[in-house]
RNA sequence: GCGCCUGUAGCUCAGCUGGAUAGAGCAACUGCCUUCUAAGCAGUGGGUCAGGAGUUCGAAUCUCUUCAGGCGCGCCA
């Protein structure tokens, strides 16, 4: 119906005296008809008069009348109003309203579907924490956020591909690698333990898992230790260059199998989250400088023949001046060694060829300031910095029995992801890590998400699900045999669920602006609002005490609104429940 | 100092590509369980949308400015 409305009115727009193509088209791109906030202003409305009137310097009410005679000339509508500023309202026939009941019953699951992407390749890139430890309370935003967004672009259109970036080259893997081993032989060193290594419980963990397949001992484990210097930067290095220097072997035995275990601990993590990728990329894949035929070689060589990289105080520099950074960055230092930010470049290089339309990177928003120098890299290797896309996620504030919970990644001292799902589940973690815009502070309050009060919306919106599933369990055990089949447009008084229906009907528009926005947290609120009115309608009509073609088509009705809420739901990546 | 984000009811937050009397939950107060799940419903009170100025027929929304809070500003990762 909007569409014959929209056609109208484009029709109305050019009939306007004096008008041009140039003035048309901008009224065309700032107006909406949309399905009306409120059912007192309509099924429908229109702002498209006091779009056009502020642009053509007209009386806003006198062009919404010129069109409500218009369309009531059309006789499709039930009725045509002129409200408030210059809004057109449109109220449709009860036949056209309730249309949306058949459709969704009809499509199911694929209600809500779109093809606003238009086939649009989209990558998106998230979680992509450094394989040190498992996963915590921040990642598992990140990590809910991103999935969420894959499964609602997906839905609208867009192929999706979902990518894990590990950063398995650094000096973080050297880190890790020297905390297993000191760890591991700890009595031969005496109860020693570097300030900067990491202490959490896993890594004794994985250094029993190694022990058990070989045994570690080097022959002078003092000299390991012998000499280091105080300062906790200082000393970890000296530490790392001790242990590859005393047995190679073991060490790069200790690195591969504990990096390979970590993976595993953060793919259990994210699978029991409910998050899967398509890719995981291997930040060792991008090769090193002393290998010329590396992605990293030829990312560097190709950024110095097209003179976008500059040789000065003997290091390698990329002129980010095209993003509006602040300063020039450093490729390769003056020892000859490539920063981190050489290989991101090469990392989005690889990107980049990789063809995609839109590029969206996830970051925690302590990365915000890196976004200029990665947008400009993207311009330097030819490409356009409006594919990207860098999506911020702020931190979460975990609070528990009342208090704010405290993390240390260093220390070991951290809620886990894993915690967190053991304590209120996946489902519930989920729903409130999207619950309010990702790049805003979000407090996380556990003991709310495990609350069985109204404020828990989680519960909320589950109930509503499960109310319905039980109603038409009932119904059904009632009316063996007999068909729901559709709505019924007499002998009942709709009135009660006319707001239900207009509420569904508003669904494929949230999913659109979900979509356009990268907002996921739109889907929550509108599942809210929509149980809400359902918990209201529940609480006020006995359904199966109507009479048996009332209790069919209100039935039929509610089917609707399970279907929406689980479509809203699963979009989300959260399972309806079938009972509470 | 520079940059990014934030400031809406006592609390937690929606609304922000300008539009209809600024919404919801919690908390406070009043009611509703012999009937489909009370993790529910109905109602009352509660606001200078941080302050100021501007643009506009119209500003919580856009611009400027002040104040307050958070984060980021390495040849670290």
């Amino acid at each position: 119906m909007i569409n014959i409305v929209d056609k109208e009115i484009k029709s109305f727009l050019s009939s306007i005296n004096g008008i041009d193509e140039s003035v048309l088209s901008i009224i065309n791109e700032k107006y909406s008809t949309t399905i009306s906030d409120d059912l007192k202003n309509g099924h429908l409305t229109s702002n498209v008069c006091m779009v056009a009137a502020s642009i053509l310097n007209l009386n806003p009410k006198d062009l919404a009348k010129e069109l409500e005679q218009k369309l009531k000339k059309l006789n499709k509508f039930q009725e045509i109003k002129v409200a408030g500023p210059g809004f057109v309202n449109i109220s449709l026939n009860r036949k056209d309203f309730v249309s949306i009941v058949d459709e969704i019953n009809n499509n199911k699951e694929k209600f809500g579907e779109s093809n606003l992407g238009n086939g649009n390749k989209i990558q998106i890139e998230f979680v992509s924490a450094n394989p040190t430890g498992p996963l915590h309370v921040g990642h598992g935003r990140g990590a809910a956020y991103g999935d969420a967004l894959a499964r609602i672009l997906t839905k609208t259109g867009s192929i999706v591909e979902k990518e894990y970036y590990i950063n398995d080259a650094g000096r973080q893997i050297d880190i890790l690698t020297a905390s297993v081993i000191t760890k591991l032989i700890q009595k031969d060193l005496g109860n020693f333990s570097a300030q900067n290594t990491y202490k959490g419980k896993y890594i004794e963990e994985i250094g029993i898992a190694f022990s058990k397949e070989k045994v570690v001992t080097y022959k002078e484990p003092k000299l390991i230790i012998n000499n280091l210097p105080g300062d906790a930067e200082e000393e970890i290095d000296q530490l790392i260059s001790n242990l590859k220097e005393m047995d190679k072997k073991i060490w790069n035995e200790v690195k591969d199998f504990s990096l390979k275990n970590i993976l595993n601990l953060i793919k259990q993590d994210l699978e029991n989250f409910n998050v899967n990728f398509d890719n995981w990329f291997q930040e060792s894949s991008l090769g090193d400088l002393q290998d010329p035929n590396s992605q990293i070689s030829s990312l560097i060589n190709k950024l110095k023949e097209d003179d976008k990289a500059y040789e000065k105080d003997g290091a390698l520099w990329l002129n980010t001046d095209v993003s509006g950074d602040d300063k020039h960055r450093v490729l390769i230092r003056d020892d000859g060694r490539a920063t981190y930010f050489a290989s991101d470049v090469a990392y989005h290089k690889n990107k980049v060829d990789r063809k995609f339309d839109t590029l969206i990177n996830i970051w925690g928003a302590d990365h915000h300031g890196y976004i200029k120098r990665i947008e400009a890299s993207i311009e330097a290797l030819g490409s356009n910095k409006e594919k990207l896309v860098v999506k911020l996620v702020q931190f979460a504030n975990l609070f528990k029995d009342g208090k704010k919970v405290k993390m240390s990644t260093r220390s070991g001292e951290f809620f886990t992801l894993k915690d967190l799902i053991k304590d209120i589940g996946a489902d519930a973690a989920r729903f409130y890590y999207l619950s309010k815009q990702a790049d805003q502070h979000l407090d996380f309050d556990i003991d709310l998400a495990k609350s069985d009060s109204k404020e828990n919306i989680f519960y909320y919106i589950q109930y509503a699900h499960a109310r319905i599933i039980s109603l038409e369990k009932k119904f059904n055990e009632n009316n063996q045999g007999k068909k729901i089949g559709s709505i019924t447009t007499e002998n009942i008084a709709y009135d009660k669920y006319d707001k239900l229906i207009h509420e569904i009907s508003k669904y494929p528009n949230i999913v659109k602006k979900s979509a356009q926005t990268l907002q996921p947290h739109l889907i929550i609120f509108y599942l809210r609002d929509l149980s809400q009115l359902f918990h209201s309608y529940y609480n006020d009509n006995h359904v199966l005490s109507e009479s048996e073609e009332n209790m069919k088509s209100i039935i039929f009705c509610l089917s609707a609104v399970r279907q929406t809420i689980a479509n809203g739901l699963t979009l989300l990546g959260i399972s309806p429940m079938q009972k509470m």
